[in-house]
DNA sequence: ATCAAGTCGATTGGAATAGTCAAGAAAGAA
DNA sequence: TTCTTTCTTGACTATTCCAATCGACTTGAT
């Protein structure tokens, strides 16, 4: 039961973005840099978040990448669905058995879908603009444990 | 954001297990059979929740396996733990950088354990002698549609 | 002794995932 | 225009993981 590594990537990338909430766009490179990302990976994700609607981009000279909306309404479920699917605990084709069904079947899918829709609703439920709040406060909060 | 086949062929067969409670052992064949899982393969996983001594085996002629326990103090939580390990939905590895942390670890640390929390919460209070009791009413209550 | 099981480790094949490359197009600056 | 920077795109490679199989062995019952 994991997440994959791209989706990883992929959040932690528009984290970023919603750090510098600027109104400028932030150049590959530099999110690659900010969150220790192979850039030319960060590409490939990127371009898939900018399909999907979630960020949009400029080319050229001081072009990069921008979210398209604000971090307050972006939620970390949006861009798990955009990178790795709508989230499934089970996989798809375990049901594609056709006119074959075993005692059981029922019962589980049930089950997961308990699962699953408990993992949507925290995904659905967390902002971009949460988890930088979240992060800022901790930044201060332990900053005095630094200086011995 | 999957679980493996191997962990739903293992719940499947525990669930088989709880399903005849008999005090006798039950062959891996007929495990096999009745829930649709590849034989040699299910020897393999047999073999791990015996070592985790979820299930006792006996061998020779009129062998098989049997639950270690009953059915009602027996947790999805467990098969799922000894089959693919404690559940984290994050990678372990992602966090192996040592000294190299980056603004937003703490956050996400924080998020994904939330998803984790809840994912276990589940498991841990879901037992097999609730998931049969399920199963088992849906087919009384359905059995009527059956004949037209 | 012999048969029918479970036991165990090694190994294979294939799919999914991680990551790379190169050529091209857009946008702004000189 | 021309140059540079950066995104764009799709194809490509590498690697890891997982499902599944095999073969030789052990055990227990009759």
């Amino acid at each position: 039961m994991r997440i994959s590594r791209k989706c990883q990537y992929a959040l932690r990338a528009v984290f970023e973005l919603s750090v510098r909430n600027a109104g400028r766009p932030v150049k590959i490179h530099d999110i690659a840099d900010a969150q220790n990302i192979p850039p030319r990976f960060l590409e490939v994700i990127m371009n898939q978040l900018r399909h999907a609607g979630l960020v949009e981009s400029r080319r050229g000279n001081e072009g990069g990448y921008m979210l398209a909306g604000k971090p307050q309404n972006l939620t970390v479920g949006q861009v798990v669905a955009c990178v790795d699917g709508p989230i499934s605990i089970t996989d798809e084709n375990t049901k594609n058995n056709d006119a074959a069904t075993f005692f059981g079947d029922y019962a589980f899918e049930q089950f997961w879908q308990k699962v699953n829709d408990a993992v949507s609703t925290i995904c659905d439920n967390t902002t971009f603009a949460e988890l930088v709040e979240k992060e800022k406060k901790r930044k201060t909060s332990h900053v005095t444990n630094y200086t011995i």
